[in-house]
DNA sequence: ATTATATAGTTGACACTATCAACCTATTTC
DNA sequence: GAAATAGGTTGATAGTGTCAACTATATAAT
């Protein structure tokens, strides 16, 4: 229980969040998938989002983007409409429905993360996001140089 | 991209280390999969384990763990042999090859750790672990007492 | 000793997550 | 207008996590 990898660390971290998470939901009468509510999510915070707006946002696969949405399409969380603007893509948007759930899940985040964080002060929380996220961006940075490389030698 | 929620860092986070980690398994030509990597190194760890205290330790399901030890098995990286002190239980252990794959398998995660933690300083890094500790054993108090409650009330 | 209860492990079933390739259609580009 | 590209859908498949039922041993109670 000591000494750890960091391997270890992430996985009992993000196994312990994700259960909270899903306690959280279910206090809240909300009964969704995790990748359903990210998506969500997704759809609530950014206006005029399409599938693919989402995808690259989140770095998520298209393909389960597109389950995810007609999955809160079924459940009326939320709309699509034609985008004017390319007739490929449709325009994403919360319903009535889809917002009061969005308030649920905003207060079940909040409560999960109470749960963690409850005699964590706010500079190690800072830094903790702060290192989280530096880390993410190391690794996409790799990707976005490797993938520059790929393109440069394909040509 | 900027402000975000603990769920998100703590997914996007899980994403990017585990695809890193495939990544390093690759490199190294392990052909595993994370759990069963786990597993491996749950046992490697662990002397005399059985596939209850694996299980136990690492806070898995035992039918996870009776299944990834299947396929170790299958993959002739451990031995099962009959535990002298309980008939119902096997005591495991790393075959050479099993030794063979666990260095490999440090190699590959130390070059993860690496590509996340570039410009990370120690400083930061062990505070990171003690603030992810600290949010694990916060949650997994939780259970203990909850369960202790339900324990008594349900006497 | 016999029965009851608990434990170690296995198996089946199921839901969720992730990834890849194939495909269709609309849009650009030339 | 043909070719290439982009948005989105679908199918297939591998991996992960959880629960309940079941077996066989082991321990406890009587």
């Amino acid at each position: 229980m000591s000494t750890q990898s960091l391997s270890e660390t992430l996985h009992q971290l993000m196994h312990t969040y994700t259960s909270l998470l899903l306690e959280g939901f279910q206090q809240e009468g909300v009964a969704l998938s995790v990748t359903n509510i990210r998506t969500l999510k997704g759809v609530s915070h950014n206006p005029n989002s399409t599938a693919l707006s989402i995808a690259k946002r989140m770095q998520r696969d298209k393909a389960q983007i597109t389950r995810a949405l007609n999955d809160l399409l079924a459940a009326e969380l939320i709309t699509k409409t034609s985008n004017p603007l390319d007739g490929r893509s449709q325009l994403l948007q919360l319903t009535a429905k889809g917002e009061a759930v969005m308030i649920k899940l905003d207060a079940a985040e909040e409560w999960a993360r109470k749960q963690l964080t409850q005699d964590l002060s706010l500079v190690e929380l800072a830094l903790f996001f702060r290192v989280s996220r530096t880390m993410i961006d190391n690794a996409n940075d790799r990707n976005l140089t490797r993938d520059a490389h790929n393109l440069s030698s394909a040509k």
